[in-house]
DNA sequence: TTGAAAGCGATACCAG
DNA sequence: CTGGTATCGCTTTCAA
């Protein structure tokens, strides 16, 4: 590989000042040739050496120097801590990409590995993107937004369970989604429901409010008496026998099984130990996965109307060109029980 | 939001030079000690003076003057067309970007819409990424990788079918994953196999290659007289089930079915119009996903052992070190077939 | 131990 | 229509 090709390998990358000096022009000329600046007219036979001379070098400019003297980028920083996990959020996460490439943004993925919020906001704002989207696992303080907004962020989102000052909201309720799958129960007649709490980790994020809100769902009918009863499993055959076999001491008439895909786990589970459903246990998941429509009973679900990625970046974008509107709350979906044969 | 904290909002941002004017010291000295260059000693009361000036700015260096200067930058480019489907390859490329980042790598990924191999690549090198690993979608010419190597580039590796003249190439054999499936169904005894092809975009990739290694390894045993059947499905209950219902029509007696998820879609319908698995058709699909485990016939699947996103985090940054090495040709994945009741 | 100044690459003003 | 030149923010010699 010492010459792979006619140019010795190590030359120095070619700058506008050398596509310049081939072409017997400025670098000034360069630049306005190259980026098609209208404000200036140059004529053709110089164009056409500016545009031989960087074609021949190979001439690539320089986004870093770019963005220097322009003074702003067009990054979008998506941070991300754990990693959306499920077909609905990766989903959601690819097509927010996408839109935002073909707004002409830059997307740059930020793990952030051991920061706290105001650690993590500066080493964002280092990057100066004209925008930032917290994907929730990290908690952005009003303090960390504001330097980020000082560091010329025009926009600054967060996407999660609550809002920072600051910054606009893309608040995700999943606490409805465990209350509206409770009083779905609640309505079929069951009184000692089952919550599943996945075990594995990054989506305490998910399970704790999901939780909460079957909690509150069973509150408001109190005089029904209606027990909840936080299930630990992890999404492993031998978790899920484990728990099935220990079900009957449990005294439960219905199961929320935090997904479809922890539905399935824990249906076959049970189905395997004898229980029949949903006349002995009601189940239901959540997702609406094509999945559930294919198990036997058919799994009823809560289904998830999640904002597309679309329209994130459009907000993104909105948001960038209005920096100084007032930070507002959107919700990031809305969800409602669809009802099959497992409840 | 006028005024929501003590500073004006549109206040410039505070530079190594306002940090040095406030500490009263020069720029240089501000540099050294926000760095902590060993090469020069400052005494505690500057060291003091400029971390106080700098904290009560607010100063965040800057990412793309600093980068400008060193004349290089820690970017790893990610390319991303078609956006990787499924539960293996997304927690495979979700754990490749922890893995960047945990080197110090920042993780730029990249969406490139509309843009053929080279006109890529010039984009990319814009950003003068020190690697990138391009996901295969997108056509690497040798040409390319020149142009990527010349703008700085100590790296790049491709992932996908073929290999590019220059680069590191992660070979990912789909088509052995086909020929496995459809080997192991010949030796169960079956001689007319449908292979499934997903009408889902971006799925091509993968399913091209398994299709032609499931017609190799029908050749193979040429003399049993094998024939494949490509079978057009999308991801859906309706073409599911209209294709279930021309099922015998067809006098197919196996069927490979792309995934399990595809495998699970295709047997539900089968079961529903009265086939029996595996009597009258075998069923074999590929990921060995826990969800295969639980369908009844438990589900036959193409195990597939793909290398970790820590590895190849890891030859990235061997790449990186040691850039004149000859590029070097790894496989991404192997796979066996696990056999269970549906074949 | 600290400061002055050069320069990384690109752009845009102001002369010519 | 084109060329010099100041500038963006930072690092790093070289001198003091």
């Amino acid at each position: 590989m010492t010459q792979s090709t006619e140019q010795p390998a190590d030359r120095p990358v070619p700058t506008s000042a050398d596509v310049a000096r081939l072409a017997g022009v400025s670098r000034a000329t360069v630049s306005y040739v190259l980026n098609n600046t209208s404000a200036v007219r140059i004529s053709d036979p110089t164009r056409r050496k500016v545009r031989e001379a960087a074609e021949r070098l190979g001439y690539v400019p320089h986004a870093a120097a770019r963005s220097l003297r322009a003074g702003h980028t067009r990054i979008v920083l998506l941070p991300t801590a754990h990693i959306p996990v499920g077909p609905l959020y990766s989903h959601f996460f690819n097509e927010l990409q996408w839109a935002l490439r073909r707004l002409d943004y830059t997307v740059v993925q930020y793990g952030s590995l051991g920061l706290d919020g105001d650690g993590a906001a500066r080493a964002w704002a280092e990057l100066r993107p004209v925008a930032v989207v917290s994907l929730g696992e990290i908690v952005l303080t009003p303090h960390g937004v504001e330097v980020l907004k000082r560091s010329g962020a025009k926009a600054v989102i967060t996407v999660g369970p609550g809002r920072v000052e600051g910054a606009h909201a893309l608040v995700m309720d999943q606490s409805g989604i465990g209350g509206r799958a409770v009083a779905h129960l609640i309505a079929r007649g069951c009184r000692r429901i089952g919550v599943v709490m996945p075990g594995e980790p990054g989506l305490e994020l998910f399970s704790g409010p999901r939780l909460a809100g079957a909690r509150a769902a069973a509150e408001v009918e109190a005089g029904a008496g209606v027990r909840i009863v936080p299930l630990p499993l992890t999404y492993e055959e031998d978790s899920a026998a484990a728990l099935a076999a220990r079900w009957r001491t449990l005294g439960l008439d219905a199961v929320f099984a935090f997904s479809d895909e922890y539905a399935m786990l824990l249906m076959r589970a049970l189905q395997d130990e004898g229980i029949s459903i949903p006349a002995e246990t009601a189940v239901i998941g959540s997702d609406d996965l094509l999945l559930g429509r294919l198990l036997r009973p058919r799994l009823s679900t809560v289904r998830i109307d999640m904002v597309t990625g679309q329209w994130l970046a459009d907000l993104v974008d909105r948001a960038v060109r209005d920096p100084g509107a007032d930070p507002k709350r959107y919700d990031l979906l809305d969800s409602r029980v669809v009802h099959r044969e497992s409840s």
